[in-house]
DNA sequence: CTGCAATCTTGATATACATCAATGGCCGAA
DNA sequence: TTCGGCCATTGATGTATATCAAGATTGCAG
């Protein structure tokens, strides 16, 4: 594993700063040691997507393409590693191990991706607001960081184009959320969960033991042949 | 290769049919043979997300947690190979060539991931419909099936589930598309693409060269703290 | 072929969220 | 400390899409 780290290049990024940009040729692979990045995805017409935050330890720039789709910036000062994507994968082959590793990264990055897209085809704004609020919290204690009274790394326009809502109706959403006395705000970025379960509840809204009646189970459980 | 297949079992679903159930223990990974199926998942007040089609050659099971967080149907007539989890993760271990292909497989389930999230949360009902109707295209081409005058193997319902839309704005945006000239309908599930770069300039709505105009040092002028 | 049931289409209305427009509060610079 | 700019919040209005409600097709069963 710390053969990993010898390949790696350090780089710090303020604010803003681009780490990587979309249609760029996919050479590399990075990781986050410290602060937050987005993952973003802009429309002809001037809008924008967040396709992903990443927090410390996240891995981002594999794609199945040529280059990238996405483009990646810092929401907050960060430290990144820089592989080079033939080094790293010259080394998966001394080390099959890291393949693993690799894709059991990946397949954590599915399945947030899929939270989110049920989030964005499915949720109002509240239960997006809602459900936004408990994945940070949720995010930050898994990394051993105040969980909460979190800090919100970002800012309510990324929010925004994270949950595909406006800077508007994100900010109401809080005031409703401020209003029910699940949440309290001191200053805009920092969160107070006052009752975790009710947020949870609004924003966690999967469905219940049996959810579905049009089909006819026989083939559940599925025995072993 | 063909040593994987040794240790699968081969199902067949009718249509509806439930492949994998949701909140069941993540125990088999399946690859679809022939047919199509839906993930999905379902909120608790009824509504339902649909997070990825599975045409043949897919892949469905991998997750990272102990059970799985969405469910399968088969959407038509399906043959599918079941892979018990141990034993594929016991026969990677031996044949590493097989993590690679794995991890290859999921990177290009996320690449799909990131496009539909892109979809869900900055296009509008016409742009939707229209890169759903460029997208069961472009995989049949991919899998050398008829592209052009195309047979949707999904309803109007699932289409709107998968796109977070209802059936009724579905059929509204066939019928402008339809209107536009851009496609034409024989029945509700064979479509014929009149005008292919028409339907892509609606439906994929990327930036363009130089997307990042916004993003000069001062885009998040919240400084380097 | 005929009839029925499912599903798609079309129309009328309601509503959640976007957009437009101030106002207010925080934070860094001087 | 005060000032100014950047965001966040709040309010008023507009609009895309959901919802409610009929019809119109399609395809299957008999």
């Amino acid at each position: 594993m710390h053969r990993l780290y010898e390949l790696a290049v350090e780089r710090s990024y303020n604010t803003g700063d681009i780490i990587l940009r979309e249609e760029q040729s996919a050479d590399y692979v990075f990781s986050i040691r410290r602060g937050y990045a987005a993952m973003v995805r802009l429309t002809s017409d001037g809008k924008r997507q967040i396709l992903a935050f990443l927090f410390p330890g996240d891995f981002v720039g594999f794609t199945s393409e040529d280059n990238y789709h996405y483009g990646v910036s810092a929401i907050a000062p960060v430290n990144a590693c820089r592989f080079g994507r033939a080094e790293l994968e010259a080394l998966v082959e001394k080390y099959p191990v890291m393949d693993r590793k690799l894709r059991f990264t990946l397949t954590r990055a599915m399945d947030a991706s899929y939270e989110l897209l049920f989030s964005l085809g499915r949720k109002d704004s509240l239960q997006k607001v809602a459900s936004f609020i408990w994945y940070v919290s949720y995010r930050h204690k898994k990394l051993a960081q105040p969980s909460n009274p979190i800090h919100l790394p970002m800012r309510r326009s990324d929010i925004a184009d994270f949950m595909g809502l406006t800077i508007e109706t994100v900010s109401r959403a809080f005031t409703v959320l401020k209003g029910m006395d699940v949440i309290r705000l001191r200053g805009a970025y920092e969160v107070e969960i006052v009752d975790m379960d009710r947020l949870r509840s609004i924003g966690v809204v999967v469905a219940e033991p049996a959810p579905y009646e049009r089909n006819d189970p026989d083939y559940y459980p599925h025995k072993a042949d």
